[in-house]
DNA sequence: CGAAAATATTTACATTGGCAACATCAAAGC
DNA sequence: GCTTTGATGTTGCCAATGTAAATATTTTCG
C-alpha cells in the first residue's frame, strides 16, 4: 500500500494551494484558515511556514492559481470563435461563469485583504487575465469610443461593467434565480455593444 | 467637569457604531474588531452584547449607517441640478467619491462577509441608496436601451459599471494618481451616455 | 421603597496566526 | 560507508479574538 505516512510530505507547497482551493469550494471563505489548510493536507499548522512566509503569502499563491483558472475560463470557447461579437460574449460569459462557480475563490482573488498585489507572480497572472479583456475590447464600438484614450477607456468600461456585475451577483444583490426576471443577465447587457465594421 | 466615568454609558448603541466607523477611517478594516470598538468607547469588550447579538450584527449596523451616508453623498449636488446629463455625472461622482474617501467602510458595506443583507434596516438603507441610481438611469440612452426590460437593464448596467470601477480603484488596480493618465476616470466614461430628447 | 429589568464587568474558553526550540529525513561531501 | 548539513515537519507556547456564563451596578416602575 502506497499510503504510508511519511514525515516529509514531498510536495507540500502545491498541495497547500490545492487544499486551500478545495476548502474555498467546499466550505467557503470564512472557513479558510491556516490550520484548516494544513490539517487537510495532514501536516501541522506550522509546516506551511517552510514554504510561505505567512498566511498572506499562502493566500496570495491561492489567488495566483485562481487568476490562472480565471483566464482559462475566459478563453474557453474563445479560441474557436471568429473575431466579432461572439468573442465579446464568450469572454464576458466566462468571467461571470467563473465568479458564479467559484465565488469564494473569486472574492479572495480580488480583495487586497487577502492577496498581496505586489507579489510578482500574482501580478503576472492577473495581467494575463486582464489581457483577455484587453483583447476583446479592441475595436469595440460604444458611445465612448472616441478621442485619444479610446482603447484604454474601452477596457476600463468593459472591465468595470463585468467585474461590478460579478461582484453584485456574488453578494446577493443580483440573485441567480431572479436574473431572467427582475435582473437581466450580463449577456443581455454586454452584447448591446457592437463592433465596428472592420 | 462633565467627564465623569459612569457605570452606564447612556447611549452606547450609536456610540459603538460611530466608534466602528472612526476606526475604519483611521486604521482600516483590518484593525476593526469587537474589542477595539468597545475599547474606543471605553467599555468592556462584552458590553456591546447588550445591544448587538454578535459582532456581525454590529458590523451590519455600521454598514447601514454607511449606506445612509452613501446615499447622501450621491444626492449631494443632485438636488439643485436640473434633470439631464449633469445629474448622471453628479450621482456617479458621488458614488466614486464616497468609495475613495471611505474605502474601508465601503468595502464593509458591500461584502456579505461582514454585513447581513437579511437585516431589514440594512436592506432598507441599501435600497434607498440604489434608488438614486434607479432615478438617474431613467431616460438614459445607450445601446441597450430597447426592449421590454429596458429600465431594469439600464439600472443594472449603470450600477455594475460604477460599482465595478469603484472596487477596482479601491483594490489598487486603478490607481488614483494614474487616473487622468493611463486610467480614465469614471467621469470620462459615464458621460458618454446621453439622455434622450425629452 | 423595593422588585425587576436593563446595562456593564469579570472570568473563562475555544480558535486563530505566529514564533522558538527541537525532531526527522534526504542529499551532498569526504 | 559515514557523517554532516540543510531542508522539512512537529511540539509547545503566546497574544489576540469572539463568545458565553456568572456577577455587579444602575435605572425603571409598580
Amino acid at each position: 500500500m502506497p499510503k504510508e505516512k511519511k514525515y516529509h510530505h514531498g510536495d507540500l507547497k502545491p498541495a497547500l494551494v490545492e487544499a486551500g482551493i478545495a476548502i474555498l469550494e467546499e466550505e467557503g471563505l470564512d472557513r479558510l484558515s491556516l490550520r484548516a489548510i494544513a490539517g487537510r493536507v495532514g501536516v501541522s499548522h506550522t509546516a506551511p511556514r517552510n514554504h510561505f512566509a505567512n498566511l498572506r503569502a499562502l493566500l496570495t499563491a491561492i489567488g495566483t492559481e485562481g487568476f490562472r483558472r480565471h483566464a482559462a475560463a475566459m478563453r474557453e470557447g474563445l479560441t474557436e470563435t471568429s473575431p466579432g461579437p461572439e468573442r465579446l460574449q464568450a469572454a464576458t460569459e466566462g468571467y461571470i461563469r467563473f465568479a458564479r462557480r467559484h465565488p469564494a475563490l473569486f472574492e479572495l482573488m480580488f480583495s487586497k485583504h487577502y492577496c498581496d498585489f505586489d507579489d510578482p507572480d500574482l501580478l503576472a497572472a492577473a495581467r494575463r487575465s486582464y489581457a483577455v479583456l484587453e483583447e476583446i475590447s479592441r475595436g469595440l464600438d460604444w458611445p465612448g469610443a472616441e478621442g485619444p484614450d479610446r482603447q484604454l477607456r474601452t477596457e476600463t468600461m468593459l472591465w468595470s461593467l463585468v467585474h461590478g456585475y460579478a461582484l453584485l451577483a456574488l453578494n446577493g444583490q443580483i440573485r441567480e434565480g431572479e436574473e431572467r426576471g427582475r435582473m437581466p443577465w450580463i449577456t443581455e447587457v454586454v452584447p448591446r455593444f457592437r463592433y465596428e465594421e472592420a
